[in-house]
RNA sequence: GGAGGGGUACCAAAGCGGUCAAAUGGGGCGGGCUGUAAACCCGUUGACUUCGGUCUUCGAAGGUUCGAAUCCUUCCCCCUCCA
């Protein structure tokens, strides 16, 4: 018989945020949720010192778990990371130095500091390194206790591995048994840290599914999985990849004010559902503003999420810039200032713009020069011989340089 | 182990003795339109330059040639088929 009964709050809030994808019994984890705490792990791949947007979504997950009275588990895969999962992958992946993957793993865990940031103890993210308990894996032991679960048929009918035989592609045995291993993360995690459920994007399904089968064959207890949905943006491709790279969650490989910038240039289709998936302004709220003017809504998503990371401060020194980036057209008094040496002044405009935005070529400044991209105190100068001499800092006593429509600079000597 | 195909700029992909700093598409950058959006249009996209040029690039190293991304030799790496 089916009763009705109202959803768990926390998954209520996982749906209509857009987080919801696919999950294992949602009757019973929803039940469960409603009954107790319970402890929950996301696995985040460690290959790059630091996580990018494309992360972002499972980060909010956590955080969401644990405004519901959750515990999060954050663990970095030193573990697998030296695997590589093949799941979504084209290639089989370069290997990472053990050094390098530690590094990156601590530099990792800051974001979530941040995120997952609360006074109650309880509720405190967990942070567990998966190469404690799979670098010592005994292999003849492993084969035996967690090989025999797993039939060959069985994996070779999962995506992560089809795909890769349907095209072809080489799959090595070492990247084949990814899906085992994260299956015993799993495991471990549920006998070690009581871990009930795992969270991931939609690619993880296979894995987390075998995870839970994996425990209930091992010890009888029944775990849940839950899955995200590949975000694509209206404009068809994948989220997390500007014009310039990724949109690392570091301010030592993206500025806030970058950062800032990411969000406010959302495209107008998205940006409900980012306020939804990407801030923390509750759901009625959204509902409420959503017919608001879109830019100043790019501006609040903006705003929200670049004060989640990188704190209020941040966010409202990248908001003041942008308005005097964009909306004054002023003398640019707000820019925050960059300083030359004197030697530059009596040298041509070119020696200037390489000074202060090093990684572009001098040829490029040329070019760019030539086809009007590069104004001085507003005023278009295209001839590459422009002197910079000290009448220009006039009054102001500085340069406003403005490379582009978006690229402005408040040169002081 | 045997047979064949291939490695070209950020990516994809043409070129297969000179006219190649290398077609074309994507991406990037700049400009136009606009709303810091989308779509569209134009330009540009190796480095340095006294704007005359100069230097470095087509997996790596050698060689042939007046001249090589293109031909030859050796090596490295990828892929396909057969065993």
């Amino acid at each position: 018989m089916w009763k009705y009964r109202p959803m768990n709050k926390f998954l209520k809030e996982f749906k209509d945020r857009g987080y919801f994808y696919q999950c294992t019994n949602e009757n019973d984890l929803s039940d469960l949720l409603d009954k107790k705490s319970i402890n929950a792990y996301i696995g985040f791949d460690s290959t790059a010192s630091s996580l990018h947007v494309g992360s972002l979504m499972q980060i909010m997950c956590l955080r969401l778990l644990q405004n519901h009275g959750h515990r999060p588990i954050v663990l970095l895969g030193g573990g697998t990371t030296r695997i590589g999962d093949p799941s979504g992958k084209e290639e089989t992946r370069k290997i990472l130095s053990e050094k390098q993957i530690e590094k990156n793993i601590k530099n990792i865990q800051n974001v979530f500091k941040i995120f997952l940031k609360t006074n109650n103890p309880k509720l405190k993210p967990i942070f567990v390194n998966n190469y404690k308990w799979l670098g010592k894996l005994n292999y003849i032991k492993f084969l035996r206790e967690i090989g025999r679960h797993f039939t060959i048929n069985k994996m070779l009918s999962f995506d992560s591995v089809k795909l890769r035989l349907e095209r072809e592609q080489s799959l090595s045995y070492m990247e084949f048994n990814y899906m085992i291993l994260q299956a015993y993360d799993f495991l471990e995690l549920n006998k070690s840290k009581n871990c009930l459920m795992q969270i991931g994007g939609s690619d993880q399904w296979g894995n987390i599914v075998n995870g839970v089968e994996l425990i209930k064959r091992q010890s009888g207890n029944q775990a849940y999985g839950l899955t995200t949905p590949l975000i694509t943006l209206a404009s068809g491709v994948k989220m997390g990849k500007t014009e310039k790279g990724a949109v690392w969650l570091d301010k030592k490989m993206l500025s806030p004010y970058e950062y800032w910038q990411f969000w406010r240039n959302t495209d107008d289709r998205d940006v409900i559902k980012f306020l939804k998936m990407f801030t923390n302004i509750s759901l009625n709220k959204i509902e409420k503003i959503k017919e608001n003017n879109i830019n100043d809504l790019k501006n609040v998503l903006a705003n929200k999420a670049t004060e989640m990371l990188h704190g209020k401060k941040a966010s409202q020194e990248s908001e003041k810039m942008a308005t005097s980036t964009f909306k004054e057209d002023s003398s640019g008094e707000n820019l925050p200032n960059i300083k030359i040496n004197k030697d530059i002044l009596n040298k041509n405009i070119v020696e200037l713009v390489a000074y202060v935005t090093k990684n572009i070529s001098k040829s490029e400044i040329r070019r760019l020069i030539k086809s009007n991209g590069i104004k001085i105190n507003n005023q278009l100068e295209n001839n590459e011989k422009f002197i910079i001499n000290d009448k220009l800092f006039l009054e102001k006593k500085f340069i406003k340089l403005s490379i582009g429509k978006k690229k402005h600079y408040k040169i002081v000597i």
